[in-house]
DNA sequence: TTGATATATATAAGTTTCTTATATATATTT
DNA sequence: AAATATATATAAGAAACTTATATATATCAA
């Protein structure tokens, strides 16, 4: 498991992620998808995951379908129309960071070039 | 200037990634070092770094020598032996990390095989 | 038929981690 | 004289999670 702490702010722009990838998502799978696609290292729990969705869905970024399916509510949520432009920018945000977190990482910062060591 | 949420919990194994590349740093160095690293897209405030280099001191991550220069009082941070193991490990938990992030952000999360949209 | 696991959504209390504001002080540049 | 750079520090507040708890149905195993 991803240390917990190095989460925090990205899950957000995940879940835009997940959402720009498929047409609807419910609550359940997204968790599902996350464990899936990052090799059960990223654990999404219920109590972030419910907020983040409620507020995406108070800022209009998405909106809801109600299905009942084997007798059980599921909630599907999608991108609104300008909820895709939404996504397209916090997702650049997250990739522009992962780029900068990688120049971090790479041996003397990629810097080369006479930094007293 | 990346999105301030995204830095939360990263900031701790950024200092220590900066603290393995050499030998001492002291704070104000610290901030200097990651502005000019990440293009200016990383701003680490002071009312973050101090607390978290006095937290490494308290854990025994990091020793800290204390030199006048310019009239000016300077704190060198420098890792402990034990330290150096302890970035070790942050440093390996930020890689995997980003990696995670790396395939979430890959088209279609690099699931190229059948998975319905 | 009972217990465990999987599916499904939801909220509240608490913690971690950062931002913003504030304080102090010297050196250098305009 | 004022602004900027250097240098460390703490406190209040906000953001973003974790953990705990609640509710309910379906499926599988013992």
């Amino acid at each position: 498991m991803v240390q917990n702490s190095l989460i925090k702010g990205t899950l957000n722009p995940i879940i835009l992620r997940l959402l720009s990838e498929r047409k609807r998502l419910y609550g359940y799978e997204i968790t599902q998808l996350v464990k899936e696609i990052s090799d059960g290292k990223i654990e999404l729990t219920f109590g972030a995951l419910y907020p983040i969705l409620h507020k995406l869905e108070v800022d209009g970024v998405v909106k809801t379908e109600s299905e009942v399916i084997n007798n059980r509510n599921r909630i599907y949520y999608s991108l609104t129309e300008t909820g895709k432009n939404t996504a397209k920018e916090r997702v650049a945000e997250l990739e522009d960071f992962v780029n900068t977190l990688r120049v971090l990482l790479k041996p003397n910062f990629g810097l080369e070039y006479a930094i007293a060591k």
